[in-house]
DNA sequence: GACCGAGTCTCGGGCAACAC
DNA sequence: GTGTTGCCCGAGACTCGGTC
């Protein structure tokens, strides 16, 4: 058998065992390692007579791969030049379609005995381009799969964006505290899509249409979560007008929370003491930094439909409008 | 003792051969 | 033509020994 003959066998064959490209290569790796290639070796026969089997594993088990004893008295094994094979067709290449079966692979080594015999009688550069055409001819039948990032479309992350830079003071033609409650309202209609969220304009009176906090939350007749929004830093002398709504949603057993831009120092701790969680501006970015863009968007539209239909104020729509277009920019993006 | 590599074994799934 | 069976590829769990 010639290296061509030998290469027409093994493209023959490939489409059914990918992996005898790795074996190919690693047979011809082992036997360049122990020096057959010149040795005058006729047949794989010839090979085991000066480099014996090991028919048995260190560990005394029977091996079902190939092992060959070393003249220095060491053994060599087929499986560390098969590893090399397969990561350089799958780690090195991205050929994922190249079999990830090293152990299988290494075990089937008996089946193409043929093989061994004739890799023994050729020469180093015989053994050297049948190598490099195997493994070219791998390359060119599987498709790489390289991860190119440039083919990623990614989408800029549109509520945190919002929350990091949008101006939320008031300007002329909107109600203070409009902006705030409507990312609010943004938040936490994405984060709890299985609760019916309730939100009237600001300055309503919550009281005044039964209900709890700012912004309710319901799993069918249960108030699941309620918040009251504050668009400024709470002080500790803020934090007696927040007891009715403590008590309120404690004897409810509602999830009780308290948004605001900030809290002085300490004021956290009051709140918590009335069973209300306190959320600053800063814990919702860290909560919507781990948020994907789909859920995101959702956020985000909901604070259009605020401004929009809740709210009816066109000057508020118009601006969030304006920063999403400008947000949505490849520039823009972090 | 933890970690890693080498080796064995088992199992699921695809596919071809075969029986009806 | 359809259902069954068996083979074999491919994947991965698991064990064991060597090394640091």
């Amino acid at each position: 058998m010639t290296p061509a003959d030998l290469f027409r066998e093994f493209t023959a064959g490939f489409p059914a065992r990918k992996f005898s490209a790795g074996l190919l290569m690693a047979f011809i790796d082992l036997y360049t390692e122990i020096g057959v290639p010149g040795a005058g070796f006729g047949s794989y026969q010839d090979v085991i007579a000066r480099f014996p089997r090991q028919v048995k594993t260190n560990g005394g088990k029977r091996a079902n791969t190939l092992i060959v004893a070393k003249a220095d008295g060491g053994t060599l094994s087929l499986r560390p030049f098969y590893n090399a094979a397969e990561r350089f067709f799958r780690a090195e290449h991205k050929r994922f379609d190249y079999p990830s079966c090293a152990p299988h692979a290494t075990q089937a080594w008996a089946d193409y005995m043929q093989w061994l015999d004739a890799l023994a009688t050729f020469s180093a550069d015989e053994l050297a381009e049948l190598r490099q055409k195997v493994a070219d001819y791998v390359l060119a039948a599987l498709k790489s799969q390289a991860f190119d990032p440039a083919s990623v479309k990614v989408e800029p992350p549109l509520f945190r964006m919002l929350l990091e830079s949008f101006d939320m003071t008031a300007k002329k033609g909107e109600p203070t505290g409009a902006a705030f409650q409507g990312i609010v309202f943004g938040f936490l209609r994405a984060d709890n899509p299985h609760l019916q969220i309730e939100i009237d304009k600001v300055r309503t009176g919550s009281k005044r249409l039964q209900r709890v906090g700012d912004i309710d939350c319901w799993e069918g007749a249960r108030l699941a979560i309620s918040a009251e929004v504050k668009q400024f830093e709470i002080k500790s002398d803020d934090v007696p007008d927040l007891e009715a709504f403590g008590n309120d949603t404690g004897r409810r057993g509602t999830l009780g929370l308290v948004v605001a831009l900030g809290f002085c120092d300490g004021v956290e701790e009051l709140i918590e003491d009335i069973g209300l969680k306190p959320i600053s501006t800063d814990d919702l970015l860290r909560i919507v930094e781990l948020w994907d863009p789909l859920k995101q968007r959702t956020a985000v539209a909901s604070l259009v439909y605020y401004a929009r239909h809740v709210e009816k104020n066109s000057s508020l729509a118009e601006r969030i409008e304006s920063f999403l277009t400008m947000a949505s920019e490849p520039s823009a993006a972090p």
